[in-house]
DNA sequence: AGGGAATATTCCTGTCAAGGAATATTAGGG
DNA sequence: CCCTAATATTCCTTGACAGGAATATTCCCT
């Protein structure tokens, strides 16, 4: 139950996850994949992007180990990979103490390294 | 309980979020608030920054609803703010179903629309 | 008021990534 | 084996953004 306040021990997983979470459009594929895995034209067309640039999006989300594909005749069906949102969560978790709240009063830490600042 | 899994109710909070957090250096100067409040020189020397580029990160921080600023004499303390990480707690978990493999098997709905693209 | 510390801002420059358009690749079907 | 659909890749241009350096600002203190 404590593991999720030991925040030095979680892993500084890829950075590139948040990089590719950043763009907008990447962002959508993600979510549109959270409902199940589609194929490249499919997303292209519900989310009224261009062949080309899905598949580039695909690929920078594939890079960062977010989608995975697996080939179905002439197609290449996409799909999320769990692993990321899993880390994702654990982060988010080492974060728990601020949203509770129970980081509120840090006044006394804070005079704390103003004294010995003065150097 | 249920709320983690009706995600089409799920806000599409500030995009800003992640691209505030794809940038390194503006993560690590959250994961190092995540400890406590801290003034700009502080954040400064621990991560090994300048000053300016500090402050920059901040205001992108700030602009994003990351982090609030309060004002203590010549110092500006820097602390994180609770929303946007309970609103990224809601974005996750409403990748549940994903990362507890409960969406394995797509094929059928795959042949499903699959058919209805053969237009 | 003036000086200095802490912080913010501006300007500049280089880099990187996204979209558009065209083209290459791959795989099935006749 | 060619044709076509589905997908990937390349080249190009453009915009956003990060860092460096210098400067502006703010605030306390005497």
């Amino acid at each position: 139950m404590l593991v999720y306040f030991i925040h030095k021990e979680i892993r500084l997983y890829e950075r590139e996850t948040w990089s590719a979470l950043a763009e907008p459009n990447r962002l959508q594929i993600v979510e549109l994949l959270r409902d199940g895995a589609l194929t490249v034209d499919e997303i292209a067309k519900r989310l009224g992007l261009r062949q080309p640039q899905v598949s580039k999006h695909l690929r920078a989300l594939s890079d960062s180990g977010l989608v995975e594909v697996h080939p179905s005749a002439n197609r290449r069906i996409y799909k999320l990979l769990p692993q990321p949102y899993l880390e994702l969560n654990d982060w988010i978790h080492s974060f728990q103490t601020i949203w509770e709240g129970r980081l509120e009063r840090l006044d006394d830490y804070l005079c704390d390294f103003s004294k010995k600042n003065n150097s």
